[in-house]
DNA sequence: TTCCGTGCAAAAGGTTTGCACGCCT
DNA sequence: AGGCGTGCAAACCTTTTGCACGGAA
């Protein structure tokens, strides 16, 4: 399991890190393309989920039709608008609540847990105004919210 | 927004209702196709969505490739296998705990939560003892339960 | 009769992969 | 020198869409 070194897989995280927040595949070609004109799509997919598998990154996946790419830190959660797109972390204090329901889910029927996910869907204050001209949903979802 | 009854939107609920699990819509479009052998799979997309839009249905975007679809029930969560791919509703009593924090995220700044996602990525109990021989990723993600 | 919903097939779009070459070790 | 990683392009796979026809209202 041991790997080369190479221009292109350092250039790659380079980027991600210098960046900070969330990348697309796509979006990171395009950026480290600036400093490496040759380097193929294909090579940038090999390099995530490699640098995935080390754990180095991590890969989210809100249902949004692409991927998102972000470097591994603490345990946090997203807040994702599904008018913009645009993906924000929740800095919130929940961590300890969620360590409990966590280990209640653990216990509960033997399922090993790896990855906790907890995010949300929904509009962020800079859309709030577009919300009514932007195609909402027949039905909200907020009946979801009735816990 | 008033739409037409037919006899395939029908088919299509009909089967998932009665299935009563998380389909993907290949698998619907193989079902129905029992009894309608000319349903076309554009058919039962448009249905899906449509279904989801009015609130029928929910859609399940894990990351795994494909988008799996249910009837809507009570808020509930899911416990994904990332061995054989299978999907357990988690029965927990967790919703209190999650109400609080969906609550806290949602005054923090102004952030319109429609749809709060927890989800596990984990291995089922089925699959515990095939863990070591399925490529297990080179960094388990455990360290990420260290709330 | 109207026109929405369907079947069919092609297109779209993100991601993966086969192959030969070149660079890291 | 050996073989892993890359560039390139084609393939893949799920999902979407254009078009003409058929059925619901």
């Amino acid at each position: 399991m041991n790997h080369r070194q190479t221009k292109q897989r350092q250039a790659i995280l380079d980027t991600i890190e210098r960046h900070g927040g969330h990348l697309t595949a796509d979006e990171i070609h395009q950026l480290v393309k600036r400093r490496h004109p040759r380097l193929s799509l294909g090579t940038v997919y090999r390099n995530l989920h490699l640098l995935a598998r080390q754990g180095v990154l991590c890969e989210l996946d809100f249902g949004l039709a692409v991927t998102y790419f972000e470097t591994t830190k603490a345990p946090h959660f997203h807040l994702i608008c599904r008018i913009c797109g645009k993906i924000e972390d929740a800095i919130l204090p929940i961590e300890r609540g969620l360590a409990a329901l966590v280990r209640r889910a653990a216990n509960a029927d033997g399922f090993l847990i790896e990855e906790p996910r907890l995010d949300f869907i929904g509009v962020c204050p800079a859309c709030r105004p577009k919300q009514s001209h932007a195609s909402p949903p027949e039905r909200t979802l907020k009946s979801l919210l009735n816990f």
